[in-house]
This record gives structure tokens, sequence and C-alpha cells, in this order.
DNA sequence: CGCCAGGCTTCTA
DNA sequence: TAGAAGCATGGC
């Protein structure tokens, strides 16, 4: 458990004692899509409906207008504070390459995103880059999405589903819009069910994700790790490809497969920022 | 203008 | 069954 105790001060709720946290590193690694910057430490950001702006100051996690119960119930699991990356770290530190990784973000974390979201998210990503992402899932959300008054909710699969393909223009997201479509309309069905997902095998989970136009192998990487919590899967990018390649010639160790996916997003942050990362190894 | 972006589908040999 | 071409869009 990451985190000590929340309680209320005046309209916020107050995180304290949060450790492995950095809200810059969680919220700027490309896992998400849908939170912006507002100052210094701030961002905001819509999730499962509820729009918050959260302010870390040190160990002390700030969800500005949010009720006790919001945090307890939405907060808390999304940033995964139940985990303790202590324990996490202390595996994948046991590499000397994923250690280096760690060392460089230690305060990163895999986020659990609402499944459906992710799944939205990772098919608009494929041959696109993280700032038009970021664009056309803010488009999504504010043409089809609730308006809350504070935000807009991500849409729900059975709006887009009763959507035409000429509908989804304004998203201007190219190719991708029939695939979006496609997923709406297999979850809106019941064709494809969700919540299995979070059980089933890898292998029956990746068959049937990936029977989604537009969901390949990647995507249903990133959708299992992302949206599931599947912590064994690895998003392989062009990327992440290069770092396996110079780091990891002979693979992943082993040791590390329970929590590889962890592993690849120290990395991913790591091979991303740091000119350096990709020489010594 | 070409190249690239958290790839996938489709065509071809 | 592996490998290349084509794909919307936008920043550089």
């Amino acid at each position: 458990m990451d985190y000590r105790a929340v309680h209320m001060r005046g309209e916020d709720a107050v995180l304290e004692g949060v450790r492995h946290f950095s809200l810059s590193e969680i919220l700027g690694c490309g896992q998400c899509f849908r939170w912006n910057p507002v100052g210094e430490n701030s961002y905001r950001g819509t999730v499962e409906g509820k729009t918050r702006t959260v302010t870390q100051q040190g160990d002390t996690l700030i969800f500005h207008g949010a009720a006790l119960e919001e945090v307890e119930s939405l907060w808390l699991h999304y940033f995964d504070l139940p985990r303790d990356y202590g324990a996490v770290k202390a595996l994948l530190g046991r590499d000397p390459v994923t250690a280096r990784a760690i060392a460089y973000a230690p305060g990163m974390r895999v986020l659990r995103q609402p499944p459906w979201e992710a799944l939205c998210s990772f098919i608009l990503s494929s041959n696109n880059n993280i700032v038009r992402i970021r664009g056309i899932v803010d488009r999504l959300c504010r043409c089809f999405g609730e308006d809350t008054g504070a935000g807009y909710a991500f849409p729900t699969p059975e709006r887009l589903a009763a959507l035409d393909l000429d509908e989804l223009e304004p998203l201007r997201c190219g190719y991708r819009a029939a695939y979006l479509l496609d997923a709406a309309r297999r979850v809106a069905s019941g064709a494809l069910e969700l919540e299995p997902l979070y059980t089933l095998p890898l292998p029956e989970a990746r068959r049937r994700l990936t029977e989604i136009k537009g969901v390949g192998p990647k995507v249903a990487e990133c959708v299992l790790l992302y949206g599931f919590s599947r912590t064994e899967c690895v998003p392989v990018d062009v990327w992440i490809r290069r770092a396996l390649d110079h780091l990891y010639p002979q693979g992943i160790p082993g040791v590390l497969a329970p929590l590889a996916g962890l592993a690849q997003q120290y990395l991913f942050h790591y091979v991303r920022n740091c000119p350096e990362a990709l020489r010594a190894g």
C-alpha cells in the first residue's frame, strides 16, 4: 500500500503519505491521454465521468473539490495506490537495466484505466503520435461524451455504436474511425464482453481483442496492461523494440515476467526521454 | 517536399 | 506464412 491516510481539508480531499508517486511521470508518459497540466504540479482530467484537478505537494495529493468517498472508491484504484511499488521495485531492480530505468523515473506507476476508454484510446494510437492522439480523444469526448458540467465523460460504447461512420469525421482520426465503430458495435452488442478480459488466460484474451478491426498485437497488449492491469503484458512499439534490441538482446529476464508490463513502462519513459539510455547496457 | 508517429489490414510471392 | 505496400492526419 503506497499511501497512509485520506481526509478532508475544507472542500478538498487530501491523500497523505503517498510513496513511489510522481504525477508528472505518471500522467506524462504516454499511457493516458486525457490529463492536462494546469500550473505547477497540478493536472486536470476526467475519469469515470469525474473531472478533477489533482495537485501533488511532496508526498501529499490534493483532489480539489472531491469527497472522501470519491477518492476511496475511484482515485485510489485509478492510481493503483493499494499496490506496493516498493515490492515492485525490489523485483524489477534485480535486473540492472530495469534498475536504471526505475532510477530515472522513481515515481512512475501504471494506471488502472477504464477498459473501454483504454481500448478506444489505443485503437486511436496506432501509427499516430501522442500529441495528436490527445487531440483526437479530446474531440471524441467533447463530441459524444456526456457533459457533466465540469467536463466531458468518455463516450459509452452504445453512443458510439449508434453513429454512422461520417459522423466521426469531426474527430479527424482518419481510417481509425471505422476501427472505433467496430469496437463500439462489438461491445454494445455483447459480441465482445470486456469483464472476462480481467481473468481469462492471456492467449484467449488476446484472441478476443484482436478480433476487433484495428486491434493487432501491440494495441491488444496496451489494452490488457492499461485497461485490465494484466501486468505480464508488454506492448512493443518502435521505442520498446529498440530498447529490447539494445538492452535485452536475450529477451526480458524471466524473473521480471510477472511484472514485465511495469518494467516496460519504466523503460519506455527512459528511452524516450533520456538520450543516453540506449548506449550503455 | 519527405519523414515520422505507442500499427494494422491487405495484398503478394 | 513472411514481407511489403497502403493507409488519414498533422508536426517538423
